[in-house]
DNA sequence: AATAATTTAACGATCGATCGATTAAATAAA
DNA sequence: TTTATTTAATCGATCGATCGTTAAATTATT
């Protein structure tokens, strides 16, 4: 038998990702092997590199998909939730917050794999990942930027906070699961409000009365 | 020949330990190989078998050494600190992330295992590491415990933020170097910041006289 | 017929682990 | 003080298994 009915290369292309997902977050990428990975996928071994080049370039595959899936659907969020209009610092702080905390509950091998396994991307894989990345980083940046400037926010080290707040969302994969003690949007509020707290001193911005009446 | 002058077995198993923690930080427990690590200590790779039954057990050693020396080190922090007297939960939170984030800054590879590597680890390890951990968390539970029971901590969910709070700390280890723009004191300030801000509302905690007026 | 997809079979390399031999140091016996 | 014995530690060599990968043959689709 060599090509079975009723399927066809990117099917099988999708398959093997899939597959690779799952076995990737659950044994991490230099134990799972190429063997398991086809036994999973349902075909043999050889028939892998009929679509990958390489385990490698299958891992940076994964991982630049996700990158630019991640990148792409958080300007969607963005052209949706605020069309035309300017949104606040604090506003837009929130949006983001809550875009991290669903995107990486809902795909959360993904983002696993995505923080786990940069250490086994080859250099030039690495810095391909790591400039997207960067610019994850930097659309949070932006906007604690934009805080503090017009003074909405009360934030000692951009850079600090960002790294703070991302591994603070990041982390949640760590623990959550569906069908736990707590439903994905009660976990998104608590998260959302945590990230608020971070930057937003309520003392300048809830009770401006009283904190001018104390001078 | 046998045995090195000026050698004897807890000094290379002192130094197995310290190349696998390099090795296994910087590749990967499951990408390390048993030769390779033979040769950075300098030994041939049958030698390792004399001083750890298995790698599992390698890493199983170096795993749950690290989870009690952390356990060891915080009640030793605390015996230091607060000696006798019973300190505020606030100042206990406060204690408490700095000596995680000193801990952690100061030995990055046995963190960065101890948080990387749990899915390497076999059911068994994996138990008995996973114990210990728990035995860590609840120790920064029972302080945001007790600072919602004496109402000087506003949190909504005692569990997430014991978790946003640890996965925000142990985050620093994925960027923080020594010799940085920030100095290890200053990232510890800021931190310990803003795990105050996550668990005490400065509304109800700096002001209480103009919260009273206002009613 | 041409092409795309998959198979079978196998390559060289490397893996974790083990074997018996060898040697240094510690201990006991003479 | 010398000799014999034991214990601990390391070595060189190698085991069978598995690794990522490839070549060539085979089958299905267009």
């Amino acid at each position: 038998m060599a090509r079975t009915i009723g399927s066809n290369g990117e099917e099988t292309a999708a398959r093997i990702r899939a597959c690779a997902l799952e076995l990737i977050a659950s044994q991490g990428f230099e134990a799972m092997s190429m063997r398991g990975l086809a036994a999973a996928v349902g075909v043999q071994s050889a028939a892998l590199y009929h679509h990958f080049a390489t385990k490698q370039a299958l891992l940076a595959d994964l991982m630049m998909s996700h990158m630019r899936d991640l990148l792409t659907a958080w300007q969607t969020t963005c052209a949706d939730h605020m069309a035309g209009q300017t949104a606040t610092a604090s506003d837009r702080l929130d949006a983001f917050a809550r875009f991290h905390i669903r995107y990486h509950i809902s795909r959360p091998q993904e983002v696993f794999i995505a923080y786990m396994e940069l250490r086994s991307l080859s250099p030039v894989h690495y810095n391909a990942v790591s400039e997207l990345r960067r610019d994850y980083e930097n659309l949070l940046k932006a906007i604690l930027q934009d805080g503090v400037d017009d003074g909405s926010f009360q934030i000692d080290d951009i850079h600090v906070t960002a790294m703070a707040i991302l591994a603070m969302l990041t982390g949640i994969t760590t623990w959550y699961r569906p069908g736990g003690r707590l439903s994905a949007s009660a976990v998104e509020m608590q998260y959302a409000a945590m990230v608020r707290r971070m930057a937003v001193d309520d003392i300048g911005e809830s009770l401006p009365v009283q904190k001018q009446a104390k001078q």
